[in-house]
DNA sequence: ACCTCTATGTTTACGGTGTTCACTTTAGGC
DNA sequence: GCCTAAAGTGAACACCGTAAACATAGAGGT
């Protein structure tokens, strides 16, 4: 009984905490669960959660890098269904936008305690990389590639977050509808149908 | 010695909070102020809030509210400046990142408390009409105009939100770089020079 | 002039929070 | 089989938002 769960001396608090810390932003308040609360659902006392984070800051911080992966993965699932690049590119923007409505307050988490843009650091973030891959294939030179991801990535952001503070209404269609820019980039057809 | 300020009694009491909170969102710190705290900045009982705010919510509306009108204002004065509409509709962009830099607090405020799409009720985002506004008058269609104000919006909010959130330089050259989005606004020139 | 009534502000109190400190337990290496 | 360092505990502190009961002052009718 030592393997994984059930005994938590030695081993398994912390991927408890984080387990536990992302089924709570999940949950349906829209509010993030307080330090006590999240060692409460784990059966633990309060202050055994500093053993593993110095602070409330680092669990987020915790807890941003792994929403940052699972918005990593679902971009890249999204572009690998995608034929040409085009297509991923559109793919990649919408994945962006519907992952924040799925998962609002990780979402809002990861932008608020990620890390302050000093990029080398911690392990490089998954849908950045992603992105300029595909930009870099779609653009003739690096600085075009540069300027078309984080225009693309300003666009994409600000739909998300206009629709999760509720200033846009969070139609489905709706996010097609704003992230097809037309003329904006050339390639971006009107290609790809809708997918599942 | 009843008429502005000295005597809370009878009067300023909820203006004197709301200055003082907006100035207290304008302070280094990242932080917004606890009800507390701007209770006894303005030399009052925490309690005493009460009387004129069901809550912090509702206080904290209200200073979001107050934030739209700065906002609005420093986008008028922006457009003001342009000569053509083109030129209007680039500057209130332009305005708008900058003002969100310029009071970082203060903007996520206006985001994360603000009302929940359903406009009619509160005074209209005045913002948000000058936009619809110009976009009015630089499209074809009615359908066109208010596509073209929401991704106009989305992409100046997502720049600024990623610059407050260290995701993007907040540089003031790079704000102009991607503002301009080229052949997305057919109109949109290389004309207008910097403004001071 | 008085008395009253209501709007405004105060004190006290409760439950919640993040965090510190001194302590106990426990698992694993010698 | 000890012993030590890692892992978890409980009490305590300073905050926070909010509620309830109380105090006061100033306007307005009589």
């Amino acid at each position: 009984m030592s393997t994984s769960t059930e005994n938590y001396h030695h081993g398994s608090l912390r991927d408890a905490l984080l387990k536990e810390g992302i089924a709570a932003l999940e949950g349906d308040k829209g509010k993030e669960p307080s330090l006590r609360e999240l060692a409460r659902r784990v059966g633990v006392s309060a202050t055994a959660v500093y053993r593993h984070f110095p602070d409330k800051q680092a669990l987020n911080r915790a807890l941003a890098r792994e929403g940052s992966k699972l918005l990593g993965n679902a971009q890249k699932k999204a572009a690998d269904t995608a034929p040409d690049l085009p297509t991923k590119f559109a793919l990649t923007g919408r994945a962006y936008v519907r992952f924040a409505l799925a998962h609002p307050v990780l979402f809002r988490l990861m932008f608020t305690q990620g890390e302050p843009v000093e990029s080398g650091e911690e392990g490089p973030d998954p849908a950045r990389e992603l992105l300029t891959d595909i930009t870099c294939k779609l653009s003739a030179t690096r600085e075009e590639a540069e300027r078309l991801a984080l225009q693309a990535w300003s666009i994409a952001h600000g739909i998300a977050m206009l629709m999760l503070d509720g200033r846009i209404p969070a139609d489905d269609k709706f996010i097609d509808h704003l992230l097809d820019t037309g003329s904006l980039f050339p390639f971006q057809g009107r290609s790809s149908e809708e997918s599942p």
